[in-house]
Formats: structure tokens, sequence, C-alpha cells
DNA sequence: TCTATCTGTCATTCG
DNA sequence: TCCGAATGACAGATA
């Protein structure tokens, strides 16, 4: 194919040897306004010189060709089609309108060769819409309120599908347990016990002691003298209070962690600090409800701490809704008083490492105690970091479900945006037909007689010339 | 009893 | 090498 400019050169050579004043390439007189005619001085027309002005300003469209010759054909205006991805993304085009311009004209006849095919373009627009986008654009339109709705549903299936992940994953820790070599806390397991699904209060070398049949929490206060100088995983039972004693616990803390000052109070003191009491508070309704104080002592001696599976459940089924009940210790924090640890677990937990260490010098601990206290601190803090880590998750989640709504609706006004673009556009291509048309219908050759539109084309030069070009010759052109 | 959700914990990675 | 943060995964508790 040869492009525009190349063939301009060839054409001119052809138009300029017949060209004279007064008349275009091939003898064509211009009784007109025709640009051609007035650079050779030929007399003016104001309507047609508008016109024709017009048409020309039309930059975009200068490579426009005749109506009825073969390159200006439905293939010509398909050539614009392209704008209209059809596939994948695109935008939903609803309205099925008739391609304005020509018919508005009144020289659709005229242009029925031509037209044939740019109305089915408009007609496209909306035919196509659903096919272009999977969607119409009153679907569209439909879902962007729902857009909060599916807030809903998408977080749900987030979570969903997290689980479900995690499901596929299932008891993978359990295998790691029987297949890796143990880990730090394993090593802290006097016993060697490995860890099982009954002790999973265990972590610590203590608690993989206390992997056999636990004492209750009773039996664990009862041991507790006792564990020096024995294994003291065994004295204290990780029947430990179930989630809810460390939930009733959480509303009275100071907390001097990452979301501790964030907007939403995400933990709040109390006007009594448990002394075991360091973990952070979610505020959900359950911990909120659940929250109790009380000091490790205090709970201890009067509740009979329970542990988790124990008969002594009740605790934990009545106790968060009134303020004169304590809440249960914790697993650890029945642990640490056992193993009569001599500091609050919030300074396990929340003490920077050199003070940490600092506060350890200050106390000759056991073994026992000092691994229990470290690994209180790693749980504690690990606490910290999962809520932290949850909470970032969730808010991660409404971040993008917010960002997709506005990536939707900036969609859809890009998809409108285009359609009225493409509007315009087709109007204008009537336009131009018609103003072409116009100029054809002045041109006479030298007997007089209009040139054939569908035997001459008009083309314009780079240099402003315009030449009417026997179509015979564009052929030729376009066959080098 | 089942389900969804919350929470603590462990294992692991990374800085 | 140790420590802590971060995070996936698991499991228990609870509504």
């Amino acid at each position: 194919m040869c492009s525009t400019a190349n063939y301009v050169l060839p054409l001119r050579r052809t138009c300029e040897v017949l060209a004279t004043p007064g008349r275009l390439c091939g003898g064509v007189s211009m009784p007109t306004n025709f640009p051609g005619a007035r650079s050779h001085g030929a007399p003016q027309d104001t309507d047609m010189d508008m016109a024709w002005q017009e048409l020309m300003a039309i930059t975009e469209l200068q490579e426009f060709e005749a109506p009825g010759e073969g390159s200006y054909a439905p293939t010509q205006y398909q050539t614009m089609e392209p704008m209209v991805p059809m596939g994948g993304y695109g935008m939903a085009q609803s309205h099925s309108e008739p391609a304005p311009a020509a018919c508005q004209l009144g020289t659709a006849d005229i242009y029925e060769g031509c037209y044939s095919e740019e109305v089915p373009v408009c007609h496209r627009l909306g035919s196509s819409a659903e096919a272009m986008y999977g969607q119409s654009e009153s679907q569209l339109n439909q879902r962007m309120p729902t857009i909060s709705s599916q807030t809903q549903h998408s977080l749900m299936a987030f979570r969903e599908q997290m689980n479900m992940s995690g499901t596929s994953q299932g008891h993978r820790r359990a295998n790691a347990c029987l297949t890796q070599g143990p880990s730090r806390h394993m090593l802290w397991n006097t016993h060697g016990h490995a860890r099982s699904a009954d002790d999973l209060e265990s972590d610590s070398g203590l608690s993989l002691g206390s992997s056999p049949p636990m004492a209750s929490p009773d039996n664990a206060v009862g041991a507790a003298p006792g564990y020096m100088g024995v294994d003291i995983g065994i004295t204290y039972s990780d029947g430990e209070p179930d989630g809810r004693s460390e939930h009733a616990r959480r509303a009275h803390i100071h907390y001097p962690m990452d979301y501790q000052n964030q907007s939403h109070s995400y933990f709040h003191s109390g006007a009594h600090h448990s002394y075991f009491s360091p973990q952070p508070n979610a505020l959900t309704p359950r911990s909120v409800k659940q929250s109790q104080v009380a000091t490790v002592s205090d709970m201890y001696n009067d509740s009979g701490v329970s542990s988790r599976g124990s008969s002594n459940t009740n605790i934990y089924t009545k106790p968060q809704g009134s303020a004169s009940t304590p809440a249960p210790l914790s697993r650890d924090e029945r642990r640490a008083v056992a193993l009569k640890i001599p500091f609050p677990m919030d300074k396990i937990i929340n003490l920077p490492v050199d003070d940490f260490n600092e506060l350890l010098t200050q106390y000759t601990l056991t073994e026992n105690q000092l691994a229990l206290v470290r690994d209180i601190r790693r749980r504690g803090k690990n606490k910290v970091a999962a809520q932290n880590c949850r909470k970032r998750k969730l808010e991660s989640i409404i971040h993008l479900e917010r960002e997709l709504g506005q990536l939707q609706a900036q969609r859809e006004n890009l998809a409108q945006e285009r359609l009225e673009f493409q509007r315009s556009l087709a109007f204008i291509k009537c336009r131009l037909t018609d103003l072409y048309s116009e100029v054809f219908s002045h041109l006479r050759d030298e007997d007089g007689q209009p040139y054939s539109i569908d035997e001459y084309s008009l083309q314009q030069t780079p240099d402003g010339k315009i030449y009417l070009v026997p179509h015979t010759t564009m052929q030729k052109r376009e066959q080098c």
C-alpha cells in the first residue's frame, strides 16, 4: 500500500500537467469557490468557500476520500471502528441511535453507499455494548449503588477464601510438629514431648512438659509451690481459661503498641490495671462485655481459675456480665502465678529489650521461669502483632473496595465520554460527506457537465492544492 | 448442631 | 545470632 505521502507527488505530476488556471486537474473548470480554482484566481463563491474551508478545516479527516470510492467505502470507515474494542474492557453503550447527520441533512440518499456502513456503526454502539463490556450501561448503573453491599459480600467472600485456603492446608502445623526439628520453643520442652492438639496451650518447654494430662487450674495452683526443682511444666495445666478470660481483661490495658494511639481506641485503660493484663483490647462487643478488672492474685484466689476444657466452665459462660466477677486468668497468667514470676506481664511484654533484660537481671530466676517469661513476652508481642496485622488487613480490604468503586465509576464516566466522542465523530463524517458532495455539485468539466462523484475524487496535497483525480488514477496509485 | 466470627498461638520470613 | 514485626495458618471459643 502506498501511504498518502507517497502518492501525493505522482498525483501532482499527473494533475499538474493538465492543470490550467481556472481549472482543476483534468481540465476541470472551477466556477465556484473551489479552493483550487481560487488559488488560480477563479471566481469566489462565498458559500462554497465557506463550505470547503469547513471541510478542509477538519484536519483529521483530510484523508477522507470521495464517496463511492473504493477506499472511501466501508473499509475506510471501518478503520474508525477499532476505537471500539470488541471485547474485554470497554465502555457500556446502550444507546441505539441512528447515525446522525446524514439522515438529518437529508442527503442520505446520496451517501447511501458510504453510510450504509456508517449507520450500523452507530447502531453497533448500542447493540454491541453488552458484548463489549459484558454488561450494559444500565447494568453498570445498577451495579454502582450496590458496591457497598458488595463490599460486605466481598469481605465475607474474602474471609471465606482465606478460611478455605487455610482448610486446604489442614493440619499443617500438626505435620510440621512431626516433621520439623524442634523449634527454639521445643527446645524448652524438658520432656521432649511433641506438641499435640491436646496440649495446644503448651508452647515453651514449660508447657510442652505439660502435655501429659493436665492438672486442673486449681491443681496448677496447688502445684505451684512445687515448681522449684521439678519440671514445672506439669504444675500448671494448660487448661487455661478460654479466650474469654483474655477478652475480659483486654479492655483495661495500657498498651503502648502500634494501634494504641489510633483514632478509634483500639485499646483503652480502665480504672484498675490487671497485674497480668497486657493484652491489647480489640473493642469487640464480646471483649467489652467480657471486660473485667482483677489482679492475678485476686483472680487466682477468688475464683478458682478454670482451665479450658475443665469442668469449671461456667466461670466463662456467665462471668462477663458481672463487674463483680473477676475474669479468669489467661494461660500465661496462670503460669506466671504458678512459677511466681515476680513482675507483671505488661512489663514482660511491653518493656524494650534492654529494659526487659535489665529487669531479668534484677531477679534470680530459674530456667523455667526465664523460659516462661520469654514465652510470655513472645506470645504477648505476637498477640498484638496479630491484632495489628488483622486490622491492617481489614483496612486494606476496605481501601481496595473503595478503590474498586472509584475505578468502576471512572470507567463508566470514560465510557460515556467515549460514546459522546463517537457520536460527534459520526456527525462530523456525515457533515464532511455533505460538503464533499456539495463541492462536486459545483464542479463542471469543459463541456459544462458535472463530474461524477463515482468517477472522480478530490485530493488535497500537503501544499494545500486541490486536485480532481479520476478514480482510475487513484487505483493505479493504490496498486503501486 | 452448624456456622461465622473472633482471638490466641505457632511457624516462618524478613529486616 | 538474636530480636521483633509481620503474616499465613490453625484451632478453640463464642454468638
